[in-house]
DNA sequence: CGTAGCCTTGACCGCCCTCAAATTATGTGG
DNA sequence: CCACATAATTTGAGGGCGGTCAAGGCTACG
């Protein structure tokens, strides 16, 4: 998962030496394991820090007074959150866990030595936090313009796009542990109805959702009735020539195993099993 | 105005010299005048360089294939748009002025230079930058949970408290020259319950909202329906000692007076007509 | 004075919400 | 391995918020 980050944040900065620099950094360090539901961060609490996802899936939500939820991202292996070099940065929403979680992260004070062993590797950083408004973006006219059946499928095709680019697809399928509750507080319908438009979606013969198990059977139509255009998730230049870079560097770059490994783990992270 | 980005900045970086360097080469700048209704970025242009707005309102918005349109932000004098130091940034959406616009901006060529001379200067638009995403997540929020009257309060509480934080409001009024439709597309309504949503605010006697100008009559009553909670929209640390550090470099900035000035300018710009 | 765009108002309709209950997973302790 | 509790999914009936369509009035501007 970390050449995956390494590939990304090489896209997006002018000298991949100190891309490589951090990311090694990031390797090196302790991985940490948070189990399923559980609350990583509350508003309030400091969020100085780097924290790399590398396997599960988590979300970001903002809750209103009166109990209503919006979830406002979803963060899957390969996602980046939490940075926030400036002085006295807290999170202002809640970070949760959906499944077992395994997370690498930079603390500040390393983030503060690589930002002069490695400048380059900040700036990739905060470029990487600048691509996801274009996500954010996207949610809001998810939510703004389109139907119920359009909100749904556009989410699917989203997530299933970034598994696919974090390479936890096989086929037309994907895990996809959310419950349709999850779902319903992404796109702002009730429950109720997100269950009726995925019966829809299943009738119609272009997905099916069970248990967690994404199977996108008509990914094209999909894509189509939902507007969807891969095109914001995607790196200002996903340069054919940066990407064979990458490869050749990919080697040299000197990655530990896995630091842990737990059943639920390795089953959030691939349908391997 | 720009004493008010030099303070908002201040706020962000740990070197506040820097981002003054950064501010008075701003200011050396000279600036670009463009008129009301003009598209200043499409889609696929150039995002290479930093604008700062000093007079004038403008938006973002994304277009649909079927020409439905989502506003996903409204751009007020002291806003920063355009800075994506990243090789090849584009544009991915529009950038259209709604009234005259005063506009300075930072070429590629001198923000690599202040990149060496003042470092936290860019570190401080990074900041800046990643401060917006607090406001792209309460209208993701706003869009999602919340209904029409509620909506069009909260959009109107943070519009009217960004103005204050500019000084572009006299006692409860400001001049906001936004269209019905515009704050339809803003807040995902039809033009015609936006207008129906403005009669019952009216009726209510919360606020008046006729030709451009916006009067809030009950603040407080307002925000309490629409939840709204101006945290979002401040600096992580509003810190009184640095406030009177602003206060007290304000002087050594040496600006430069205004460039041009046009009537269509100052009507945009404040409400002394 | 005419035209174009915006605002205003009314009647009607449909998408999605609400409430409620049945059914099916999921998980826990006996 | 089963009994039980809890949470998630499924389905139905009815209602309301906001959309759609349409027409008339207002304002700005040439």
């Amino acid at each position: 998962m970390i050449e995956k980050l390494y590939a990304r944040l090489a896209g997006l900065a002018s000298k991949t030496g100190d891309v490589a620099e951090g990311v090694r950094e990031l390797a090196r360090q302790p991985s940490r394991v948070v189990g399923a539901r559980e609350l990583l961060f509350r508003p309030g609490a400091p969020a100085a820090g780097l924290f790399f996802i590398t396997a599960g899936i988590a979300c970001r939500y903002d809750l209103l007074s009166d109990g209503r939820r919006q979830i406002t991202q979803f963060l899957l292996p390969g996602d980046l959150f939490g940075v926030r070099t400036c002085i006295d940065a807290r999170f202002d929403h809640h970070v949760e866990s959906l499944t077992a979680l395994e997370i690498s992260s930079l603390t500040p004070p390393i983030l503060d030595e690589l930002r002069t062993r490695a400048p380059c590797f900040i700036d990739a950083l905060w470029s990487a936090r600048q691509q996801e408004q274009a996500v954010f973006r996207e949610w809001l006219i998810n939510v703004g313009q389109r139907s119920a059946i359009e909100r749904v499928a556009h989410l699917f095709c989203e997530l299933f796009t970034r598994l696919q680019a974090a390479g936890l697809t096989i086929e037309t399928c994907c895990m996809l542990p959310l419950t349709q509750i999850e779902i319903a507080h992404a796109v702002a319908l009730t429950p109720v109805h997100v269950n009726r438009t995925l019966m829809e979606l299943s009738r119609r013969g272009w997905l099916t959702f069970r248990r967690g198990v994404l199977d996108i059977r008509a990914f094209a139509t999909l894509a189509d009735i939902a507007g969807f255009d891969a095109g914001y998730l995607e790196s200002p230049r996903p340069d054919k020539a940066q990407a064979r870079l990458a490869n050749r560097l990919r080697g040299t770059l000197h990655l530990p195993g896995p630091c842990v490994s737990s059943p639920a783990i390795e089953a959030a992270a691939t349908l391997r099993d």
